[in-house]
DNA sequence: TTGTACGCGTTATCAA
DNA sequence: TTGATAACGCGTACAA
């Protein structure tokens, strides 16, 4: 049709435009716009003009075509599928949890002073996988920040098969060649345990986290040891998804089974969120009847009353080095694989 | 350095390579891989083998770069800097809010279909908008949706203004021809005002967002409308900011203002459950000597006892609806800017 | 139905 | 220090 119809069709200013207008050459400004010395300053000056005359910006596509670099990272969020629930309703589940907010938010941290944005990935069923793979592979994003919540997530494999810089958020379940952050689960595992023994509590129960979460496991087995190490060997547990919800039903079976239990610890603070209510609605008082300690140390630590003790991970921090790793691994490729263990920390509040 | 050092670097195979083993040339090979017909199927069909065997994927730079797509979409999250507190904590806040959550869910639910992926980029700041600007520009995004915090946000402008196809979350402050997605606000806060007044509740209090914030503004307004066309014109209120902590705070300044209140209204969920919490704390029983009503029913809203009495805001069909128009927007330009609003509705749970 | 050839906007190499 | 010029990998008129 018409050109008229499309009244701001310019065609953005290329590099060829602000040459013609600075009176050089195309590469004398591609230099200038890189900031390559060896450029005469006068020369510097009217191209910088020229490019402001033009309202030039660099075309990323020819850029990156020609760098290999896409200058974006992807972060994937790496699921197990929404095991016959509603798509979205698990989507939201997933990217409501205060951990998903605060890794994208410590991402951010490790990303933005070297101007780079993260795509968002969410491979939570094969096609969805395939189609992150192939983004990925087509060179989109230079590499890729996983945080996968399931043990068998076969997602880092592929990213390694495929070539692709990876560093993941928690250990690999195989024991992958690749980079990775993680919290040293077990350690805090324990201090959850020796706290609650110090507290003087003898009849505790643990609501554990997913099976096929890896760090869930981490969390479960490291309190059974402290436990046992303090002459408590068995302890009842109930398995819930790491959701207030699950939290509550957990909760409630225990307190069915173990009526006079004295302690909780759940494996996330979600979970001990739920726990306290259904000990409330119980008429059971936290701490003096139960106490509860959490995990992670999340925004739902401080929400409810009483607030949580609770361990802390500080996902902020480790997203941010994940993201710093990457970039690490992108600047100098063939470098081994770096992983950084965190370590945890108890914070006390009024639930213990 | 030496070749060997890269055992891998096999530069990927490209179209050249597909078309060379296959037998054809390059354009065959470019219109079976984007599936235009008029190619006959037996060459298809070798023209597939070479494909798997050269294990080729296309470039995306290349191919972005003569079809001037990204095929990504940005979702840009636009607020106000974090008021002084640390940035990183602010942040957290940011992506911790359920809202976010719930966008980035709806936003997937609308970009799935489409093998988009959204790139996160956080314009908090001059500096950061000024990147994330210049990021659209370079054409690294095919467009943009926003959600931003601030009624007097430059991002809209700023991005009409460069040409970026844009759709906003919300309402542009100032009358701008561009397209968004919003919830009739207003008539949400009636049906909170109409119930309170429905369930007996003549001393009514509001906790209200920040005054920054258009939503928030328009939440107030139609409250106070309401109650006013109930006889009650005059209604005390305090602001906040949308988070729990400030629920709290404002709660309980209006406790001790009003110590005879019988009614709350908060502007979102996070608010009402830390109104819910601050009378408890004082002793007051939710219901019975004290109706909570929220707004957005959030995972928040279900959170904490008693479940909150909430007006839904659809925000997953919100978000997924922005992208979609975003979309159609990339698909067919040219055409005016479409606004679609969302009616509110009330849910009624045991806070009220 | 297939192939040829050009252009997309950069960066980088090599002379000058 | 600067300027030609060759890639980079792909889509697509146009010709065959």
């Amino acid at each position: 049709m018409s050109e008229a119809l499309r009244p701001a069709a310019q065609r953005s200013a290329t590099l060829e435009d602000v040459a013609r207008v600075a009176g050089v050459s195309r590469a004398t400004v591609s230099r200038v716009i890189n900031g390559i010395r060896n450029v005469d300053p006068a020369i510097q000056e009217s191209v910088r003009r020229a490019v402001a005359s033009t309202g030039y910006v660099p075309n990323g596509a020819a850029r990156s075509l020609v760098t290999r670099r896409a200058g974006a990272l992807a972060l994937v969020v790496s699921g197990s599928g929404t095991d016959g629930r509603d798509e979205e309703a698990g989507r939201t589940q997933v990217f409501t949890d205060p951990f998903f907010g605060r890794v994208v938010s410590g991402v951010f941290t490790g990303l933005r002073p070297h101007g780079v944005h993260p795509v968002l990935m969410l491979a939570d069923a094969p096609e969805a996988r395939e189609q992150a793979l192939s983004y990925l592979k087509q060179g989109n994003a230079d590499g890729a920040m996983v945080v996968s919540t399931h043990a068998d997530d076969p997602m880092p494999g592929l990213l390694l098969a495929a070539g692709v810089p990876t560093v993941l958020f928690g250990r690999p379940a195989a024991p992958l060649p690749v980079s990775c952050v993680d919290l040293a689960n077990r350690d805090g595992a324990r201090l959850a345990a020796d706290h609650l023994h110090a507290r003087g509590r003898r009849r505790v129960v643990t609501i554990a986290g997913p099976p096929a979460v890896r760090a869930a496991r981490d969390r479960l087995e490291g309190f059974h040891e402290a436990m046992a190490r303090h002459g408590m060997p068995y302890l009842p547990h109930a398995e819930a998804d790491f959701t207030q919800a699950g939290g509550e039903r957990a909760m409630t079976r225990l307190l069915v089974e173990h009526p006079d239990l004295d302690g909780v610890f759940a494996a996330n603070d979600l979970m001990a969120q739920g726990a306290v209510a259904v000990l409330r609605d119980h008429g059971l008082r936290v701490p003096e009847d139960v106490a509860v300690v959490g995990f992670d140390d999340s925004s739902a630590a401080t929400a409810g009353r009483p607030p949580l003790t609770t361990v802390r991970q500080p996902v902020e921090e480790m997203a941010a080095e994940m993201a710093r790793i990457l970039l690490d691994v992108l600047a100098r490729p063939g470098r081994g694989a770096t992983s950084v263990i965190f370590e945890p920390e108890l914070v006390v509040r009024r639930s213990s």
